[in-house]
DNA sequence: TCAAAAGTGTTTGTACTACACCCATGC
DNA sequence: GCATGGGTGTAGTACAAACACTTTTGA
């Protein structure tokens, strides 16, 4: 490997080269509302002042992409810690009117709830759009966004990465609900329980969710202890 | 996105920076003498000559992803149109003892029945070796390998992949030994042939496998015209 | 006591698993 | 005619889908 370029290593060092930029973008997912959410930057500068696009940053030469990545969490974002997942490298020539520009996309998700605050500090450049109502994201955005999506979509038939938009108690409705709204569609609810029992991906923690004007439904927690153990959802995803 | 960068956009254009070199590396599979196999190039060069490591190239500037692969498939192994898709990016700093390279893995199904006189003009610097008894590859390859290998064994279960590796014409034995090939285990024949056929990936020829010493299976070829419908082997991976 | 959501169990159908026998062919 | 692998059918099982009633709570 390497060989056309290693001919020219006469000339300079192979990474003096004009080589493309790579930029890292996150799709950051939260639940709220009941809603599934992206969080979304309104750009100052030019090219697409004004508009709205993922959060994302130039990798450093000497950063790696997950270093990157809490680099723009921390830095614009005020969050830190989040579940992180490479998603796809997207590479059209064009998808950056200023120059060749890779960008090597992440998706995170978070529980907005714990943000609240550091969202709050930064007014009206980061906002979190409900996903299926976004304002037309720039560059390539869309198409990153929508790859997140059914990254996730069938990630969580098989893994338990949804928990890491949900409080840490949680009830079993609440779940639900979430897989419902990211799945799009909905599940039965006995089923869904049965299935997630079974599973062993969550115990309960003995406590109930108070307040209700209804039945107080039992709160559950995620089970850390698990040796990770299949899982299947059977979904048809679309 | 890109404020960190765009910053500095008044001292030199973005794309000037000093950036990481970004290499494509294919891990390129076939299907040969009952094993799965990986198509290894051995190096001239330092570092690691005389080690095998997979086909690669550095992406040049204008190239998409797409065309730095096919540059490789045709000028290293005189290879064209073939199945390729992303496996993942990768960015260890320390990956490329020359300097800072991310990799952009891309993984190829090929017949190597198509290849072989192409492979034979190559004599010694590119060679198939079976999975399992890899040459200890340079680099982080194996890790590369490794990944590859599971991406294609998650593949085969609910995508037609695994057609690109054989003939246009094959019989039932010799995709489930290709699919026991590729996920390391034994399949029941009966119930291998009945879900294959009701899925309706393939379609009788009419013709028959003769020159066998014992009955003469049929023939059966890639129902191209199929909508893609669902399919899934449920067979659990390791 | 009523509305609203939580909790529970059963039935049915489908799909995977396991398994045994006959068929075609070359020697 | 016999060894070898191809072709077929079936019974058992496990799991998902569909579904209705009781329980708890606040108003």
């Amino acid at each position: 490997m390497f060989t056309l370029r290693h001919n020219d290593v006469k000339l300079k060092p192979f990474d003096q080269y004009q080589n493309p930029a790579i930029a890292i973008d996150l799709v950051v997912f939260g639940y709220d509302q009941g809603q599934l959410q992206v969080l979304l930057l309104n750009r100052k500068d030019e090219p697409f002042a004004g508009r709205w696009t993922l959060p994302g940053a130039f990798l450093q030469f000497t950063e790696t992409f997950q270093q990157t990545c809490r680099r723009i969490l921390d830095t614009k974002l005020g969050m830190s810690d989040l579940y992180l997942e490479q998603l796809y490298s997207f590479d059209q020539p064009d998808r950056d009117p200023r120059g060749r520009v890779i960008a090597v996309a992440y998706y995170a998700l978070i529980n907005p709830a714990h943000y609240r605050t550091a969202a709050g500090t930064m007014a009206n450049d980061v906002r979190w759009f409900p996903i299926g109502q976004l304002p037309d994201p720039a560059f390539d955005h869309p198409l990153i966004i929508e790859a997140a999506l059914k990254r996730l979509q069938a990630k969580i038939l098989y893994h338990p990465a949804g928990f890491e938009l949900l409080d840490q108690d949680f009830t079993i409705a609440e779940i639900q609900e979430l897989y419902e709204c990211i799945l799009g569609r909905p599940l039965d609810r006995r089923n869904f329980r049965r299935k997630f029992l079974d599973a062993r991906y969550i115990v309960p923690t003995g406590a109930k969710r108070g307040g209700l004007k209804n039945r107080h439904p039992e709160l559950y927690r995620f089970n850390k202890e698990l040796p990770l153990q299949k899982f299947h959802l059977n979904i048809e995803l679309p």
